[in-house]
DNA sequence: TTTT
DNA sequence: TTTT
């Protein structure tokens, strides 16, 4: 019914950017999410590391603009997809949709003259067309793995994916 | 740069539906939202008053199912205009510009046959076409007070709206 | 650095609550959480099945209140746990752990006269002391599966938990 | 019933630190939210201009840290207060109640090894005490400007402040 | 393994 | 398997 996640943290790689068969761009990463200092006082701080995927423009955006390290907002919702494993175990996978990303450290290192933060979105806005936020991050066909089945061009229309 | 809210409460009225003079619609509510319990212990139950403004099909989607009293959740981005009132003060105006709207009571009195609870998204996915999450709610001309000018027939385009 | 998530669905099947070998409540439950409609036409509804985790004085007005198939909200922070199997294989867990979670529908079928809705927070004030919102759900010791140690009393001290 | 505002922008000014006749720390300041961009092809960048209040501890960090220009995440809820101004009339005031402030721009400007990055959190764990996510924010005396009645020492106990 |  |  409702389902928004906002998280704040740093990718602990560089992004990858693959493509469906049908052409689609699909970027992945890792944001790592510090957690709020604990009593526990163990020394080392704490991270939750969370996966994000992201389609299409915002895809190509992320994987052009994130590095490994760079602090990023990121706004979408929580998915849980599954699939059978090569042992015929099926295995769950949750992630976080995005369709909005915030990049708030400029490529050059944090320098104002650099503008300090960009962003995307998912869709892209009236030319873009055909986004909608009724539809960010949905689509049937998302259960099974992208990822999966890569190389083995199965049958993807366009029209199965998120936006 | 990044701004999303998510209310849950009550209708303190019946949504009102209005249009602008180019002809999209505008729904406006007043969401009592409790706050949690105080330890200061005051006698009454405190909430606070928000306004809640949406658009075109959004709008006329309020219009027809929300009532005073139902319980809503909102999901939306803060918007702060302003305008010059008749004494040539200007006056701000805080509300949130709603992209998302889920009816948590359904109309007949909450029995389960009636489903529920029902949803209500900005833009409309595909078919509804031209909607988009990078521009949720946006849009330069509702700087000025949409029911300011109400009846004055001055020039605003769709193109200038939110979504 | 920061985490937030907000998610309203239903409740899978009756909440399970148990304690951890020092004795603190721990409540879990699944939120099945519908997808926004999609384009593509399936037949069936999408949801989303996700995973809640809420400790101590929530945990157990959770398990009080909730019931399979209730309306609920909730928010609070991912978590991504990882244990060790039977296999000696690393698992990976994502939850949701709870700070507040709110009863949209009331036990006796969403009559007006019990209310409506309910509320629960993590913590409960003054009187309740102790919780902060600046360690809501956090602590070292929850990398470990509560629910794999169970009946082997580890040591465990309340000192260790979240909140 | 629930309400949670996430928000990422920058100060449009230092943040003003002031104390309440009991003496209790409140901050102000003012975030400068940017828009997505729109289609309406406006020249300017706009923004919404959003004003933060933080209580206590959370207060003095954030007087201490932040500045002028600053790049913050702020997470909290929406208040609408009211007072009775010098000519007798109602007005309303709508702020954003922060409970967690991150600091997104170190104060060297943003060099690596300052580490990039900080946190407050409202309460401050275990030591701090009494801090709990249940009443963030809540209190029923900041129904009163806490700046109108500066200099006039009325009796606030800080059994009354919001957390 | 899933709710309405 | 993790970032600063």
């Amino acid at each position: 019914m409702l389902n928004r996640v906002i998280l704040i943290g740093r990718l602990t790689r560089d992004p990858e950017l693959r493509y469906t068969p049908a052409g689609v761009a699909v970027t992945q990463f890792t944001l790592a999410v510090d957690r709020p200092f604990t009593s526990g006082g163990s020394k080392e701080r704490e991270a939750d590391f969370i996966n994000i995927v992201t389609w299409r423009q915002l895809a190509e955006t992320c994987a052009n603009y994130l590095r490994k390290g760079r602090l990023t907002a990121v706004e979408g919702r929580i998915q849980v997809r599954n699939y059978d494993n090569n042992e015929g175990k099926r295995v769950y996978v949750t992630e976080v949709i995005a369709d909005n990303v915030r990049f708030l450290e400029s490529s050059g290192g944090g320098n104002r003259e650099e503008g300090g933060s960009s962003n995307a979105n998912a869709g892209g806005g009236y030319s873009g067309g055909g986004s909608g936020s009724s539809n960010r991050g949905g689509g049937s066909r998302e259960q099974q793995d992208p990822f999966i089945d890569d190389g083995k061009p199965i049958d993807i229309s366009d029209d199965d994916l998120p936006f």
